[in-house]
RNA sequence: GGCGGGGUGGGUGAGUGGUUAAUACCAGCAGACUGUAAAUCUGCCGCCGAGAGGCUUCGUAGGUUCGAAUCCUACCCCCGCCA
């Protein structure tokens, strides 16, 4: 029965979004004595931008710092320079000792909007690495075999179909391995993928006559293309320091089958709510879309605020639903009264600036006095400089398509003619206002 | 150290002297459709140019040739086998 109790008192903390802990009992028998556990914590600082796939651990340190524990934070300003051994880019530049440092203060103004800072000590890793000899090396490494090392899925996986391991990454493991020993971890947080290293760590500390750590693993949260893990180089992540609206949007664009994961690993909403909306989906009595825009609103509200996701989400209902023009939106400024020697006067093909071309009013317009126009802009130009196109080509390939519009209306030319106030459009989501400027 | 294989556009991967800005697939972008997403259909998918056309690209640097991703030389990198 006490057992029992144990697991429903921690049954948030060691059950929700949690795929396996080793070893749980004595993880329970941990969090039972009472004792301030030191909990792992790692951060590459070659890296410093968090995405909502390293949040799920992050929310679990959180719920394990709202129970007294103390977090260590390492910086591994050494591991940083092996390279995370993803197979990528093999080489990386060694950092400076200077960019180390403003990277890791731009990863940790992200860490504390989710960790509690005041329960965090930040440690370096080169507080012990930088007094590493070589005897040092050889008498880590020579505590593993490459035989122990390919066992590890994706030296494995590499090892087998040809493609190359450098003999440093080995030490990755190993480094980490003895942060845990120098710290003297309690529990080690880290995705599927870090599994290994983390047992490797519990090797480390048996061998120098510590208890090992307890290891605890989180789910790899599915980016927004909905199949690979979220991660920055695959372009398929949401960054914890995006705009509300970015956030939001990017939240309703992956697909419905993630929702569920997406609410489980980043937001507190209850079990017993998510286990309604499951059940709301498979029955088909409530829109997906619904239920996607509940957890955008408490994803952008847990990294912004409540007022923010209301707005985000007004914003979303506006641009990307009805297809309107969003309030604020980027502006490039032309004199009316001098078009060709004004403000971005290289744009103008022809000014002619008397009365208005067909077509060219946008709604309210007219009331009082014509609007000024010029008769010819370069429109790739204008997307150029607004960066809302990669080159010319893209631009007019895009006009060829009829992606583009001016005030709701597309365009063929890439010579057309705009007035103040006339919003360029392209695709569904960029647009550029034209201003005056006299 | 020896022998062999290989480095092609974001990815996988065809292409062994001209018809190749370079097959195909994936990813991406746009349009249609739509309940967000997806699915489906259509188009696009190096850069410059209104266009004709031009320019740059197949590891790097040279060379052969009227012409090279394709041949030659050197170099760099990766992989395998043998030692």
């Amino acid at each position: 029965m006490g057992e029992t109790t144990v697991v429903d008192d921690y049954g948030r903390l060691l059950r929700r979004g949690v795929v396996e802990i080793i070893v749980e009992e004595e993880l329970i028998k941990l969090l039972e004595s009472g004792r301030k556990l030191r909990l792992k914590q790692g951060f590459d600082p070659s890296r410093p931008d968090i995405h909502l796939g390293h949040v799920v651990g992050l929310r679990k340190l959180r719920q394990f710092q709202e129970l007294g524990h103390q977090l260590i934070l390492i910086v591994g300003d050494w591991t940083a320079q092996i390279g995370d051994p993803s197979g990528e880019s093999a080489t990386r530049p060694m950092l400076s000792a200077e960019a180390v440092r403003a990277n890791a203060e731009t990863y940790m103004k992200q860490f504390f909007k989710v960790v509690d800072r005041e329960k965090t000590k930040v440690v370096w890793q080169s507080e012990w690495f930088g007094k590493f000899t070589l005897a040092d090396v050889i008498t880590l490494t020579s505590k593993f075999t490459v035989a122990q090392m390919l066992q590890r899925d994706d030296f494995a996986k590499r090892y087998a179909s040809g493609r190359p391991i450098a003999i440093t990454e080995f030490l990755y493991p190993l480094l980490q391995a003895y942060d845990s020993v120098v710290i003297e971890a309690d529990v080690e947080f880290g995705g599927t993928d870090q599994k290994f290293n983390c047992l490797v760590g519990r090797e480390l500390q048996q061998m120098v006559g510590q208890p090992p750590q307890q290891v605890f693993l989180m789910p790899l949260l599915v980016g927004t293309d909905g199949k690979q893990k979220m991660s920055k180089s695959l372009e398929n992540y949401i960054a914890v320091d995006e705009p509300p609206s970015e956030m939001y949007g990017k939240v309703m664009s992956i697909p419905d089958d993630l929702m569920m994961d997406y609410f489980e690993l980043l937001t507190d909403v209850d079990d017993d709510m998510l286990t309604d909306y499951r059940r709301m989906i498979s029955d088909g009595s409530k829109n997906p879309m619904e239920i996607k825009k509940r957890l955008a609103r408490e994803i952008v509200a847990e990294f912004h605020d409540e007022k923010a996701a209301v707005e985000a989400e007004a914003h979303f209902e506006r641009v990307v639903q009805k297809r309107e023009t969003p309030e604020e939106i980027a502006e490039i400024a032309f004199s009316f009264a001098s078009p060709t020697s004004g403000p971005n006067a290289k744009l103008v093909v022809f000014p002619f600036s008397v009365g208005w071309g067909p077509g060219y009013l946008g709604p309210g317009d007219s009331i009082s006095g014509l609007p000024r126009v010029i008769s010819r802009v370069d429109i790739p130009g204008i997307l150029l400089a607004k960066s809302l196109v990669k080159s010319r080509t893209e631009a007019k390939r895009l006009i060829a398509q009829g992606a583009v519009t001016i005030d709701s209306r597309a365009i063929h030319e890439s010579e057309e003619g705009v007035h103040e106030g006339s919003v360029i459009k392209v695709g569904k989501r960029r647009f550029v206002k034209i201003v005056h400027a006299d």
